[in-house]
DNA sequence: TTTTTCGCGTACCTTCGGTATGTGAAACGA
DNA sequence: TCGTTTCACATACCGAAGGTACGCGAAAAA
């Protein structure tokens, strides 16, 4: 998929830039990092930021994508190995809780996403990743029966929500037995909307 | 509280500063914003803002920690309205939800708030004004036996980012019936805590 | 009335995102 | 093989925005 010697090329700085702007963006957040020092830690200049790239919003916007989709896929590989709803849902869910508490995702993920990029823009991008997934789990629930017939998007951006805010939480705590904690709490949510 | 005509315009001054950084802050977003927009709607010039705050971002913690704490206010009326404190903690979340949904508020208290401070900042911030009532509550209701002993902030933690990002969501939303949906199914996810 | 304080305006500096343009090597056609 | 074109990227430059140093004039203090 890269013959050619420039295609081989242009794909090496592209992943450079995507690869440093991502680690910076992530230990030191959007605005406190400059065009130069991703585009000297990537060894290239701004010129190829900018062939590359719209602009600094531009591939902050790539760097996000590549983050959600890396935890979107950990969270379906998570539901993937059970075969019952329900319990597809619960894995879903604290999988998201540790993938997302990870400092190298956390960041670019829930502060600055929204911020950079406005709330709907944000919103779209993580409705297209990770909670898509959780609408469609809720969505086979109910339609299963397991769960009381009610609007799905409601309850997805309240859990989705509750998830995102308690990740955040669990990256500053130093309490180890805050995620077991976070977790049992969680679940017994999920319980409250369970029928049968 | 303000004698003497230097006090008094120093006063106005600061007050003008921030009425004019949280009207411009809420409506176009922290860092689309400019000082000198800022300064000339207020009337006054940089040196004025220099003078009273520590710079743009210190503008926007005291512009936060005004939204937060009439928010704040807000939630504690309505729960002050009510002697039970199971009604209490409900009728708490639900004017949160609406007061949080106003878009001269959200933008400001939920977007850029964690993104210009820092999540750990914004975080401090949030617990003192109207996390707080929420953790309160909840402790009260564990202590009265109403509620399943269990650790008071993770839960807190959970609510709360349940109930932002919902407010997000409603302001975002064009459906009348959505708030009734919310408030439905976030009522009934603070069912799951009560026992007895 | 003299002196001091201080709230704030003015001018300037630096940094940073963004753009316009140049360049050299790879791809391509004859 | 050789001229031509393409294109990935570098260089140089620009405007705007946050921040700072300094001065002024009126109110407060002595």
């Amino acid at each position: 998929m890269a013959d050619g010697v420039r295609a081989r090329q242009r794909e090496a700085t592209r992943r450079a830039l995507l690869r440093e702007g991502r680690r910076l963006f992530a230990l030191r957040g959007y605005t406190a990092v400059g065009l130069a020092e991703v585009v000297d830690a990537a060894g290239v200049t701004k010129g190829a930021l900018y062939h590359h790239f719209g602009g600094k919003a531009d591939l902050f916007r790539a760097v996000l994508a590549e983050v959600q989709q890396e935890v979107a896929d950990r969270v379906a590989a998570a539901a993937d190995a059970h075969e019952d709803s329900w319990t597809r849902l619960v894995a879903g869910c604290q999988e998201f809780l540790t993938a997302s508490t990870a400092p190298q995702t956390q960041r670019i993920m829930l502060v600055d996403g929204p911020a950079v990029l406005g709330w709907s823009e944000w919103r779209a991008l993580d409705e297209a990743a990770s909670a898509r997934h959780l609408a469609e789990a809720i969505a086979a629930l109910v339609e299963e029966g397991r769960m009381a017939p009610q609007p799905v998007a409601p309850l997805t951006r309240l859990l989705s929500g509750a998830m995102n805010e308690a990740a955040l939480w669990l990256a500053a705590s130093t309490e180890a037995t805050d995620l077991e904690h976070v977790r049992t709490a969680l679940v017994r949510m999920l319980e409250a909307f369970r029928v049968g």
